[in-house]
This record gives structure tokens, sequence and C-alpha cells, in this order.
DNA sequence: GATGAAACACTGACGCT
DNA sequence: AGCGTCAGTGTTTCATC
């Protein structure tokens, strides 16, 4: 589903509640130059478009104890849809798997991981990855230090017809 | 800075929030058994903290025009600090690079790449990257789909002792 | 898109346990 | 230390133009 047009305030609105998703309606009205009705409005079609799914609070993984980040990448015997799919809900049963693309070219699946130790994340390693069926290697690769986290979508690249 | 130690509501809290950043004070307090002042004072004490970093709204790209998304898998000639550090804050330049994350292994930067096309993508990943000093080998992996995203941190895993 | 009004939420001060 | 009650202020949200 492809959205509604969106002008040059729908844009600004959608870059200051990525940037901020708990500011007052009020102050987000302001910012982009209109009143507060309007603005909900705008905001609610938003949502309701699905372009907005959802508002979070970002966490600080490290303050929480989740001390390791890791990609794991893996490349499956058969790349059948069936089996691409069900490797996938399988990778999807971990709570460490943070994030579960399927990709193009040698590398089928990455995988972003977070874990609490290197012990949990290990044994997550050995016994749900390689050891699931259909797995022909694991290669995974500690994070050292995330630069820029999910920081959100560059909308100044999409936003050039508004 | 290690945070404070965190009782069994504040895991609640930031569960909550994680979940839905813009639910108003009251019903989080409603759902985590506290009354409404509390809450707004240990949700402070946490952004303080640095422990809930910011909010955000979750966009939804491939509506927004965001059509490719992909991971840019980078080796370096040379690991010295400066020069990972140089690396890095050029990568950081691109608007396309959503996420730079410093490995250890054979890869030394993997970076989620956001495009509104492949003509924008592939431009990146040539003028940027390729032809950056010291890149030894850029690899591209274009993401089909993906089954979870960023889904935030997997609090259960490390709230066992609140 | 703006205005005004009513319902609701936020957030301070204070007392309690 | 931390929770709860209360009350003033600001915000959300609806009807209306």
């Amino acid at each position: 589903m492809r959205a509604a047009r969106l002008d040059h305030t729908d844009w600004r609105i959608l870059q200051v509640l990525q940037e901020d998703g708990r500011i007052t309606n009020i102050e987000l009205a302001r910012k982009v130059g209109i009143t507060a009705p309007p603005c909900l409005r705008r905001v609610r079609a938003l949502e309701e478009a699905g372009i907005i799914e959802r508002y979070m609070a970002v966490l600080d993984g490290r303050k929480l104890g989740f001390d390791v980040t890791a990609f794991a990448m893996v490349k499956l015997h058969s790349q059948a849809e069936a089996d691409l799919i069900a490797f996938e809900e399988r990778a999807l049963q971990s709570p460490i798997v943070q994030e579960c693309s399927m990709l193009s070219g040698e590398i089928d699946f990455l995988l972003r991981c977070v874990a609490p130790d290197l012990t949990r994340f290990q044994s997550f390693i050995i016994h749900d990855l390689t050891a699931a069926p259909n797995v022909e290697s694991v290669k995974t690769s500690l994070v050292i230090r995330t630069a820029k986290e999910a920081a959100g979508l560059p909308l100044a690249l999409a936003a050039e017809d508004a």
C-alpha cells in the first residue's frame, strides 16, 4: 500500500516525530507552522495510513546489561521459499534476535543479536542457529562499537517532491 | 557509567515504554501498578541516567519511498585506530547510512543503508565507500525482507534479578 | 486551517508510612 | 526512600466556523 501524497507539512511532522516521539502536539504544531487541531488530525492520519508504525523509547543496552551485540551471517543449503521462511520463523523465536533480514547474494540471512553476555550469545549460536535444519554455515562478528544506531530514515532524501 | 539498581517496577516501565513510547503517564502508572506522580519521577530518573536515551516515531520506509535497504560489509587495509575512526566519520557523513557498526573479525564495518532507489544506493557505494581512502573491499547485500526490525531490547533476558 | 471549550494529563507541594 | 492525595497548570481533542 502506498500512501496518499504527503505535503511539506507532513514531511516536517514525520521528521520532528522521528527525532522526538514524545513532543507535545502543541509544540509539534508550532514547529511545523500550524495550530494544534489540524496538526493532530495529520498525525492521526499518518498513523492510520501506517506511515507512522509506532512510537518507542530507545534504551541504552549497555546500561541495562546487554554487553554483547553481534551480527550472525547465515548461509542455508536450500533457498527454496518454504525453507527460507522456516528458518526465519525459527530465528524469530529467540529474544536474542533483534533484527532478522533476508538478503540477496551469498549470505541468506543477517541477524542482529543482543545478549547479556558471551555465554548466552554463544549458546544461542550453537543450539539455535548452527543446529537448525538446513543451515550450512554461521559466521558471527561482535560489534565493537556502534557509531550511529538505527537513527531513523533520512527523510530529506525522499521529501524532495513536497 | 552503570546505572543504579533497577527494581521490578523500573523494568516494567522500560518494557512498556519500549512498546509504546507515547503512552500517557497515567496509563503507564496503571500498567505498572503505582500512581502517576511516582511513576513520572521514575521515568524522569531513567531519562536522567541515560537509560532511556530518547523517544522516536518508527516510520514505514517502504511507504515513504525508501525502496532499497541494504548492508555494506567493508574491509579496510589498515585497522589502526585512527584509520578506523577516519572511515567511520566518513561513513557517517552520508544520510544513506542508517547504522554503522565496527566489527571484530574479517569485516571491519557493517553499514545498514537505506535509499529511495538503487541508483542512489549504487552511487553511494561507488563514490563514497569504494573511493574512500584505506578501503580494501566493499560487499553489498540487498535486503529482500525484514522480519523483525530493531524491535527493541529483550528486557526479560536482563531483568531476572529484579 | 483556526477558534473556543470541556475533558484529561502533567507535575508541583505536602503528608504519610 | 518512596508512595499517595490534592490541586493548579497545560495539553489534548471535539464541535464549529
